[in-house]
DNA sequence: AGATCATCTTGACAACGTTCAGATGGGTCC
DNA sequence: GGACCCATCTGAACGTTGTCAAGATGATCT
């Protein structure tokens, strides 16, 4: 009588409470900001007691580890969907920074999360660059198809830097700060993104030069 | 038999106990980072009881917003240095940056505490911008110094907020990530930095196209 | 000297993260 | 089917935190 094909190790009483946990905080995170998202009021939110969590997570920072995941996952979607929407190379560079300052704005507690999350750790978030489909290796992939020289490693990889680091200030920018004048005066936020991210010799005409 | 030439409004039983939180707070953080930061713990390095701060603080966030107020006082010193140091304009706005990303490599956790202590203004923290002296406009007039058009509102806008946007997105990149491999094979630090700016047209080469 | 008022303490409250001993109930083995 | 096992969940507890109200303290002003 059980579905033996469940892909899953198997869920117990609950269902699947991890699951419900990481989908419990993420709504929390969202709701009331990172701050406000304590154990206990996810263990709430999913309607069991307040150790419950401790035997899906070591931690109140695993579960925010989870949460940072969901987001990660998020953002390499908005990634791919900028890559293929755009064919010009030069100007994918370009629209992979506004989809990624894109995704800062629509999910702000999200995206603070992901970085938050990870700040002990002396180290950028492992979902950026650890695997062969990460993010970071996404913009790099695509500075190279707008001319940058794969055989440059550094330049190759400053320029990635670079690229990564306008965005990501952009981002934190626009999240205590809406620019409403600029946006208005521009024609929209896109307008606006562009407008910043045009100053960044990368994202303004790839590497040539 | 008091000096009547006190300048700020005296204190009392403690002495300065205002000024003693702030600097508690400072050296907390500064040591243990933001979240280690608690009120009762200030309390209890400034050898006052935990219902104390209250009456120089409303807020655990109050506190923080003092302690976020030491940090810019300090972020100015550096910028006026930097900007003092270099005589050449478009090397000026460059400098600019390096010296943003040095400081917060050297005060990570009170950087931290410059912005996310008015995370939830939805506004840049006031003393960035908000006065004649703010380090925003310092900014602005060095790319003004360095060949930008002054009648041009809206560029020139667009090119300070690209500027800080890339110093900033990079200040925080090295606050969780090291670049050590990169640093020693560009034969250090400031080397790295300028690098990365590099490929920022608004710093490698002022605003002349 | 007596009144005033900012300052600091004491004691309390709810909420939090975390732990631990025990209850529960599905899975496995005889 | 019955006995066991073990992952899962509960209940109660501990120490810590932010915050508040009521009272003690002592400098200052008239």
């Amino acid at each position: 009588m059980k579905e033996s094909e469940a892909p899953d190790p198997r869920p117990y009483h609950h269902g699947d409470l991890r699951r419900a946990l990481v989908e419990a905080a993420v709504r929390l995170v969202e709701a009331d900001g990172p701050g406000a998202m304590s154990l206990r009021a996810v263990a709430r939110e999913a309607g069991v007691s307040p150790a419950a969590p401790y035997h899906h997570f070591k931690d109140k920072s695993e579960l925010l580890d989870a949460v940072a995941h969901e987001g990660w996952e998020k953002l390499d979607l908005a990634f791919r969907a900028a890559r293929d929407a755009e064919t010009s190379p030069p100007n994918r560079v370009r629209e992979l920074g506004v989809a990624y300052v894109r995704f800062a704005i629509a999910h702000p507690a999200l995206y603070r999360v992901m970085y938050d999350c990870s700040r002990d750790k002396a180290d950028m978030p492992a979902h950026v660059h650890e695997n062969e489909e990460s993010a970071y290796r996404r913009v790099r992939d695509v500075l190279i198809s707008a001319g940058a020289d794969p055989a440059d490693e550094v330049g190759l990889e400053l320029a990635t830097i670079a690229c990564w680091c306008a965005a990501h200030g952009l981002a934190e920018m626009t999240t205590f700060k809406q620019f409403d004048a600029l946006k208005a005066e521009l024609g929209g936020e896109d307008a606006f993104l562009r407008g910043v991210l045009g100053h960044v010799g990368v994202f303004a005409k790839g590497l040539q030069r």
